[in-house]
DNA sequence: CCTTACGTTAACGTTAACGTCAATTTATTT
DNA sequence: AAATAAATTGACGTTAACGTTAACGTAAGG
């Protein structure tokens, strides 16, 4: 059970595999984000780890801070299984989900003021396409008929 | 034409209305997302700044920079009808897009992680209920009897 | 006239999230 | 063994986005 051939990372790769500065990785486990093993003094990291530098840059992302991405990774991990503290999670989860839906609706506002400008846009520079396609009508019109 | 009966807002009002401190609403003058006039030394909001404020605070939700929000601003302001313009208007509006749409996509995958989540957890309460509710199985089922 | 509420500028303080050395250690290659 | 590359731990610097405080002006109400 449980044996997921599971790849270990350095540093540099993580670094460069999701484009963040080793000291950025250092900082997120400063604040409690990443648990890395030790290998002698080099950081080790598994392929949880892995997993958890992804969300955490998701979860920048969307604009949250790091003590924010904390808390949901620790109610998560506080898991354990006793009633009092799975009504908790749900509750937390359900908080979170209300962010995250009224976030994505900030998203379509947002969205649907991108295409009205668009729209505009896209209209005056048609305009000024005709102008000049006007002004450009005698061999354009020697096109057209042929 | 374009006599719109527009309001005026003191900072106060903004700063209640869209529970931000009025400081806030200074910096955000001193950034130049704002430029409410003046009544003698008081600053004197239009209609238009109240909009924008709006979207200030739409986009902090989103995670973005005074800058960023400024940069759109500026973008959406410059638009003097002149093909080079409205060309770079479109390129740039169509990176925002972009932005917004991946940042939809993290929502997105971020609702299902929750969902997952949240499945999981009733899951393992429904379970204590039912060990629960096999405890007190006298009166559950006289009561179903009945 | 005095108080109260609201507003103003100016300046310093603070927190988060890193960047940027510097000095040293460890691992790998030649 | 010597050089090179990759990591490590401080420690200080920086930027953004405000908070906070001080010291003062102004308008309205009792």
């Amino acid at each position: 059970m449980g044996s997921k051939e599971s790849r270990n990372y350095s540093i540099g790769e993580l670094s460069s595999e999701f484009a963040v500065t080793s000291r950025a990785i250092r900082l997120y486990e400063e604040s409690e984000l990443l648990k890395p093993g030790r290998e002698g003094t080099r950081r080790i990291y598994s392929e949880r780890d892995f997993v958890r530098l992804r969300l955490i840059l998701r979860g920048k992302r969307l604009g949250w801070s790091l003590a924010e991405i904390k808390e949901i990774f620790d109610l998560y991990d506080s898991n354990n299984g006793e009633e009092t503290q799975l009504t908790r999670l749900l509750e937390k989860l359900d908080g979170r989900r209300e962010v995250l839906e009224s976030q994505k609706q900030d998203i379509e506002s947002s969205l649907e003021d991108l295409e009205r400008i668009v729209t505009n846009a896209q209209l005056a520079l048609d305009k000024l396409d005709v102008s000049k396609e006007r002004a450009t009508s005698s061999r354009t019109s020697i096109n057209k008929k042929a």
